[in-house]
DNA sequence: AATGAAGTGGGGAGGAGTGGGGAATTATGG
DNA sequence: CCATAATTCCCCACTCCTCCCCACTTCATT
């Protein structure tokens, strides 16, 4: 399970400290993709193939089609180095508008990274909206 | 699996470096056809097996009949050369519009070689009809 | 204060992508 | 059947980026 928030750093050649506490679950591989949103999206290698398949059941094979060309061009196998850091392919930093200051977010089963002001501003909103902490 | 985006050229000789990611996976073979819509697709070796499996048990014997007419005499097996490039046939180039720059997408069991203008503006369309990233 | 873990920064070797020369093979024309 | 042209294939070369390693700093723990 992923949890809690992070403020680290993209440095200039695109690598980014995971969490140590995200590091562990990592070790069979994870998946980097565009999230929901301005952010990246990062899976498990299990927790990505369990959401590929829900999401492609059901689907009309043109449906089918459409929607693999969006989600796998867009993902991106990652690894670690010896630092517990993985590279993020510039592609996916310009879509989430990713420069040095980021957001690391646990989300249950997966985390976000997020431009850092664009998570604050984000989190504004959300309180401002009344979205209520069901506990 | 084959993830990612990347963009790539084709030389004057119709060379295309194959993603070095990819090659791991092309080590027992591959197949080039004509893909669905203004691309190639490239199967492996077993994948390509299996899918022509599939379709022979799946359509009329009319529809499988065209099917057969199309795909089969237009795919062509391919090697890597030293340096993990693969030539693309010139008819296969011609169909799918292929000049110098090209994209080059993962798509889960496949990948596809799109021109790259045609690739974007295919991205666009899908993102006006709001097939969104649900990740 | 010493130790170790976590986050950050950077140098350098090797790999990846691209371009091109030249030999071997195949096609074309007489 | 031979000579020439065209194509394919193999190799070498160059540039840029990626990956691996080492180093420094900070902070928590003992």
């Amino acid at each position: 399970m992923f949890l809690g928030e992070y403020e680290h750093t993209i440095d200039a050649k695109g690598r980014l400290a995971v969490p140590a506490k995200f590091r562990a679950q990592m070790d069979r591989g994870a998946v980097i993709s565009k999230g929901m949103g301005t952010c990246l999206s990062v899976y498990t290698m299990e927790r990505w193939d369990e959401k590929s398949a829900e999401l492609a059941s059901g689907k009309t094979s043109d449906e089918l089609r459409d929607f693999e060309r969006r989600i796998y061009p867009s993902a991106s196998e990652v690894e670690l180095d010896g630092q517990g850091r993985m590279v993020i392919p510039a592609k996916l930093r310009s879509y989430a508008g990713l420069a040095n200051e980021v957001t690391v977010a646990g989300v249950r089963d997966h985390f976000e990274i997020w431009d850092r002001t664009a998570w604050q501003t984000y989190q504004e909103r959300l309180d401002a909206e009344g979205t209520r902490i069901p506990f």
